[in-house]
DNA sequence: CGTACCATTTGAACACGTTCAAAAACGGAG
DNA sequence: CTCCGTTTTTGAACGTGTTCAAATGGTACG
């Protein structure tokens, strides 16, 4: 009772993890899901549509772990911790897919880039992550806000990091995320010997933030 | 006199302005340079590797322009804003093109990306020249490679940004490169009472550096 | 001039993502 | 069961980037 979709997304998320995105053809989906490559497109506008229904998907495992470990954290440096580290826990295996979200960054009319409008829901649910992360500091709404998405910004960098990252288990992104996440969580107790700085980066990312 | 190469590079580069990267086919550069496909191939590698003959160019005209403005400025903050503005001059007409460099940039085995191989020297010259503008600093030479490092890094973050920059002119980029370079500006003066936190961020880059 | 050799150019052919008219399968009404 | 409209599936065909064997052009040497 499997419907077609799902079969399509299987075989294509089979063969995309074995061989890369590029390398397995939509022909080859197709045969894998045992059906002709127009009923693959029934259901899927473009190969990269494939791509974004996996985007969904990865991001519900995330918000699923990263919560798990939320509850059992009690600093916002554990906090912050188990989001970045839940992330990348759920793409460990799918790098190469990842790549795959990369490609149309550049393209202001693709709406299937990490920015595009195709991705709005998922990225919204991602930053609000984040924000949770962000629970135990005395921040206003507006302020939180501008801070969940400067740490979704940051964890996109680290994620281009991620798939460049040829080390062991990608053990050096780890280290990196690691160290990152001690400077913030030292600065951020600084509270108001840094609160200038911190004003004038708000209204900055503001300013920016009014683009999309 | 002039070369079959320039001559497809001239065409390709007309076509990709006016009609962008993907609407304009290498069928239609081959008729606009009055050759056959093939003969455009003998030349380039790839569609893409017209645009890395561009990013060449774009690198030298860039450096050109810093460096007559590097020249009567006086502050750090003058010298950066050279740097960076220059940069969104030489590009302003070409965002187009910018955005089929960004394409390989989750794609750790294409050379062709702006952190691969095929790329290394030009990004080398880019560095550098965002070095140049750290000159009136005192910092010792690891520190320097490092700063000017994470400088083209951030000018990276922010042509992303103006590509995606629907501004009139793009000027909301303008503005973010100036709020960006005047937070850093009065950043750097705060020696060495920064000077934990700046340890901090320069062993990061460091670690992270030694990925590439 | 003729011949051998290399650089250049040609355009048909290939593999790919994608489209679409037509065929098949389905499901409710009579 | 038959009919008819809808949903789903098929596979040939299109436009694209790219390849490559063959044709062409040029140059040095006898």
């Amino acid at each position: 009772m499997t419907g077609t979709r799902e079969r399509v997304l299987a075989a294509a998320l089979k063969l995309f993890r074995r061989r890369g995105f590029d390398r397995a053809t939509m022909r080859d989906v197709a045969e894998e899901a045992g059906m002709a490559v127009g009923a693959a497109y029934y259901y899927f506008a473009s190969k990269e549509a494939i791509v974004l229904a996996y985007y969904d998907e990865q991001q519900s495992q995330h918000a699923r772990l990263a919560r798990a470990k939320l509850a059992d954290a009690t600093t916002t440096r554990d906090r912050l911790g188990a989001v970045f580290h839940t992330k990348l826990d759920v793409l460990a295996r799918d790098r190469k897919l990842l790549g795959a979200l990369f490609r149309s960054v550049g393209d202001p009319s693709d709406p299937t880039g990490p920015f595009g409008a195709a991705t709005r829901e998922v990225r919204g649910s991602s930053i609000a992550l984040f924000g949770e992360a962000l629970v135990g500091e005395p921040l206003d709404r507006e302020t939180r806000e501008l801070a969940a998405a400067a740490l979704w910004a940051l964890h996109m960098a680290l994620l281009l990091f991620f798939l460049h990252d040829a080390s062991p288990r990608q053990n050096k992104t780890r280290r990196l995320v690691d160290g990152t996440l001690d400077l913030i969580a030292e600065v951020l107790p600084l509270g108001q010997a840094i609160a200038p700085i911190a004003a004038r980066v708000a209204a900055l990312l503001h300013e920016a933030g009014t683009l999309g």
